[in-house]
Parts: structure tokens; C-alpha cells; sequence
RNA sequence: CGGGGCGUGGCGCAGCCCGGUAGCGCGCACGGUUUGGGUCCGUGAGGCCCCCGGUUCGAAUCCGGGCGCCCCGACCA
């Protein structure tokens, strides 16, 4: 990199967030075609999302599985509307031991089709219900637009597959792994989310509803952050998920699905991050705490370094997650500059005067400059950084939460809709149209329907295209 | 798949029009200097100039062909 600083997000958001993934660390190109190395850091930011996810999924009642990575194509075929909705952007294996395979192979873009196989094989009765199944995994969808998270041919993920007894039964499970979902947004990711059901447009390919957590980006645009779908019977019936009930009679399972990504991270990186670069919400930062030691004689060195030293170790077995910076070739300015471009939420910066004065300078990188620097005492310190990363982790949320709701405009005409769109706002609107209006919605504007938000005003209104009564408002954003 | 651009040390680029055997910034290594907001100086390592063919005494440069990548329009966690 020549040039020292990122580009500001305010010149170019998209540029910005490239650069920055690659500055950070938190990837790396790859030598193929839409797919991208994860490196260390960002993988941990993951490992962060995944370990709170899997924690959540087991108190409510789930278990980790593996289903393979290939699936016969016929498997895909089965369900009509799940074929047409993935068949242009699968990868296919067609040949393998040096031959040609009888039946190509699909490198799985979900696992409804193998998971919903075996399932069948699984349940036989009642008492084998509900079946609560998670896996973590890769996917690949050929997506021909690939960026760095955000949409690359291999992904990483979770999909969680479920099947139960009835209707009502699946749509209770759908809606609870959105909810956990919510919740490791908001409290893991400080990303606040909208909750709310897909339109039929934008519906999961075999699904009876899906439902989503949308995010707004720091450019105003929305990002689905995670799904949770009620398929109905209709994988049930096409791989032929039975069960037999308490008086003996076969019946077809109500199964769900439901995934978050590692789309997730880009979600951090697009919700929090400023001009600087990064800033990660404390719990999930690979580095909580950096501490940058300053001095310039040797002997100061020995002094600072074992100030530094010990304060590390304290925090460390406090549980906090904290990182000396060693190198030697880079003055501290150069340093701090460095980790705030990598989004640590505090540096302590240790030096011959605090050491003198047991003192340690503490900043934090949700205020910039001087407003976000303290002295502290480095008695009692340990206790001082708890509170600090908990209001960090707070402010990250509020702000993000602020950003949104200051974009976010009720409209009540076609032409509010579309100024309201071509300024890069989301647009909240009574909506009663059909997938046409929807489609000619985002053929005039760009912006699509992202949601039918769970919280709806009440009462009824006409509809923003069509002018009928509609009971319902739907948010319109351009998305990612 | 239609329109535009680009392939030159790890990264970003210049050189190409006007052929003469490759250069700059960053990064990297070593030494020194500096270190409380992106130090400075010196030395050094590192290049099938995308590939194949042609023209020429001589090709990164000119000509022909191929490949790859990026950007913009129809799909998407």
C-alpha cells in the first residue's frame, strides 16, 4: 500500500470497505475466482459469532451433526421451486477417480436435500420429534458479483434443520432461531436488527415463509443478516418425512431451516466501522485490550516492559482478551494508528511517566482523540476496563441504532418512496401490491422490499403503489 | 451473456505512442537514528515484463492469436 490512510468512507464506501478488509487482516485474496482467504483476525471475529451462536443453540435444544459436502444432483431436483431457485449458481462435480461419475455430484449450496433424506430415514414416530439438528459448514453458490463476506462463492455458515409435528410447532421454531439471532446481533455484534418476514419475492426457494433480520450499513444500505425459514411440508413430502402419530396414522413432518454466514462479518465491518477502519464490538474483538509500550533508553525499556508485563497478566486472568505489541521498528504513533485501523476498542499505552506515577493512559476507539483518552490509576485498572469495554460495547449498539433510525422515512407516495430511495434512505410504506409491483418497484427505484417488519403500526392505510387498503407496511431499501 | 478497462518484483503503479536489455512508491531484510499520534538516513534482497507466434541485429514496447482479471448492466446468505 502506498498511501498510509484508508480511504475515507465518505469518499467511497465501497472502496473504503475493501481496503479495509485487506489492511486489518481479516482477509486475504485467493487464488480463486470469487473466494477469499479468512486470516487469523477475521476468523476470530467469527469464531466470536459461532461461539455465541452455538452456545445459543444448544440451551434451546439442538444438536451439532455433518452432512456431507456433495449431494447427488437428482436430490436437488426433488423439491420444484428449491431447483429453480439454485440450479444457476451450483457447482457441480461431474468427474472424480479419473472418470465420469454416473450421477454428478453437487457441492451443496444448503442441505435441505441430503438433510431432508436422512431425516426421513431418522423419524419414525412421534416420540422421534421434534428433531432439532445444526451443522456447521461450507457452501458454494457461483454468485457472478463477489465481494470479500459479504457474497463470495465459498461461504462459511450454520443451517440449522428442523422437523416437528406440526404447523404450529415449526413456526414456533422459526421464529425462536430468529430471535437468537436478534439476540447475538444486537448483544454480541452491537448490530441492531429489524425482525420481519420476507415478501413472497424474496422468499427462500422451497420455503412457506422466511423470515429475516435486516441491518442498515454505515452507507445506508440494508444487509440480511440471517434467516429463519418455515418450509411447510414441502420438503417433507419431497423426500418423504413421515412420522406416525399416537393413534397410528402417517403424517407428513413440518420442517424449518435456518442460517447466518459468515456475511456476518462483513455486517461488524459495515455497522460500526469510520474513516479510521475498524471498530470491533468488545465482545466480539480478537484483541480487547492492546497495549502499546512507549520508552526510549534500555533501562526505561526494562521499567516499562515489566509494568507492561504484569498489567497483561492481571487482565489476562481477568478473562480479558489482551495483546502486546512487541515490534520494535514502529514508534507508537505509528501503532496506535495502526490499531485503531484494526478496531481494538481500547489501547493502553504504558511509559516512563506512568510507570513513575502508576498511571496507564487508556483509549477508546469508539471516541476519537483526546475525548477518548483517560488516566488511570493502575490499581484498580482491571475493574476500570470491564465498565469501559461494557459501554463500548453499549455505545457501538446506540450509535448504530441512532444511524438507522435517522434513515429510516415514512412515505406515503410512489414519489416519496422514490426520493426517499435515490437519497440512500430506507423507505417504511403501506404495501398491498403484488410481486409485478414489487418488481416495478425495483425497476423505478432500485430498492426492494426487505421486509415486513414484526412491529407494524396497526390500522390500515392505502398502499403506497396501488392506493388499496393494506393492514400491513412493508420497508424498502436498497440492499446488498 | 452485452459494453468499457487492465495484465510489469509481495502490493500499487510508471515505462509502451517514439523499439536499445527495467524503474518508482509502499512493503521486506540488515545497520544506525528515532519513539507520549503514521521518524529519518544508509545498505540490500527480490522481476519467465500474462502466454504463444511473427517483424527486427535487437521487443515490456510494434503486429497476429490466445488466456486471465477487474469495472458497468439481468440473479443473490
Amino acid at each position: 500500500m502506498s498511501e498510509q490512510a484508508v480511504t475515507a468512507q465518505s469518499e467511497d464506501f465501497s472502496r473504503w470497505y475493501n481496503e479495509i478488509v485487506y489492511r486489518a487482516d481479516l482477509a486475504s485474496p485467493s487464488p480463486v475466482r470469487g473466494c477469499v482467504i479468512i486470516k487469523p483476525y477475521g476468523y476470530e471475529i467469527w469464531e466470536g459469532i459461532k461461539a455465541g451462536l452455538d452456545r445459543r443453540f444448544k440451551e434451546t435444544g439442538h444438536q451439532n451433526a455433518y452432512f456431507p459436502l456433495f449431494i447427488p444432483e437428482s436430490y436437488i431436483k426433488r423439491e420444484a421451486e428449491h431447483v429453480e431457485g439454485f440450479s444457476p449458481e451450483l457447482a457441480v462435480v461431474t468427474h472424480a477417480g479419473g472418470k465420469e461419475l454416473d450421477e454428478p455430484l453437487v457441492v451443496r449450496p444448503t442441505s435441505e436435500t441430503v438433510i431432508g433424506e436422512a431425516f426421513s430415514d431418522w423419524i419414525q414416530s412421534y416420540r422421534d420429534l421434534p428433531l432439532l439438528i445444526n451443522q456447521w459448514a461450507n457452501v458454494v453458490r457461483w454468485e457472478l458479483r463477489t465481494r470479500p463476506f459479504l457474497r463470495t462463492a465459498e461461504f462459511l455458515w450454520q443451517e440449522g434443520h428442523t422437523a416437528h409435528a406440526t404447523h404450529d410447532e415449526a413456526e414456533a421454531e422459526t421464529l425462536q432461531m430468529l430471535d437468537v439471532y436478534a439476540d447475538c446481533a444486537m448483544n454480541d455484534a452491537a448490530i441492531p436488527v429489524i425482525k420481519g418476514e420476507k415478501s413472497r419475492m424474496e422468499r427462500f426457494a422451497g420455503a412457506l415463509r422466511t423470515y429475516t433480520i435486516e441491518a442498515m450499513m454505515r452507507d445506508k444500505r440494508a444487509l440480511q443478516c440471517g434467516t429463519s425459514h418455515n418450509l411447510g411440508q414441502n420438503f417433507a413430502k419431497a423426500f418423504d418425512i413421515r412420522y406416525l402419530t399416537e393413534e397410528n396414522a402417517q403424517r407428513y413432518c413440518w420442517t424449518t431451516s435456518w442460517g447466518l454466514s459468515t456475511r456476518m462479518v462483513g455486517a461488524v465491518v459495515m455497522t460500526h466501522g469510520d474513516d479510521k477502519g475498524l471498530r470491533l464490538p468488545p465482545k466480539l474483538a480478537p484483541y480487547q485490550v492492546v497495549i502499546v509500550p512507549i520508552y526510549k533508553s534500555d533501562e526505561q525499556r526494562g521499567a516499562v516492559m515489566d509494568a507492561v508485563e504484569r498489567l497483561s497478566r492481571s487482565l489476562d486472568s481477568a478473562g480479558i482478551r489482551v495483546h502486546i505489541d512487541r515490534r520494535e521498528g514502529q514508534s507508537p504513533g505509528f501503532k496506535f494508528n495502526d490499531w485503531e485501523m484494526r478496531g481494538v476498542p481500547v489501547r493502553m499505552e504504558i511509559g516512563p511517566r506512568d510507570v513513575e506515577k502508576n498511571n496507564a493512559v487508556l483509549a477508546r476507539r469508539d471516541v476519537p482523540g483526546r475525548a477518548g483518552k483517560q488516566f488511570v490509576s493502575q490499581d484498580g485498572i482491571v475493574d476500570v476496563l470491564q465498565s469501559l469495554l461494557v459501554d463500548i460495547q453499549r455505545s457501538l449498539l446506540e450509535d448504530a441504532r441512532a444511524f438507522r433510525d435517522a434513515h429510516i422515512q415514512d412515505v406515503e407516495t410512489c414519489q416519496q418512496l422514490e426520493e426517499a430511495v435515490a437519497a440512500g434512505e430506507w423507505a417504511r410504506a403501506w404495501w398491498a401490491g403484488s410481486d409485478d409491483d414489487e418488481l416495478k418497484v425495483k425497476d423505478d427505484t432500485g430498492a426492494t422490499i426487505r421486509c415486513f417488519p414484526f412491529e407494524q403500526p396497526g390500522g390500515a392505510g392505502a398502499c403506497v403503489l396501488t392506493g388499496r387498503q393494506s393492514k400491513r407496511i412493508a420497508l424498502f431499501a436498497k440492499a446488498y
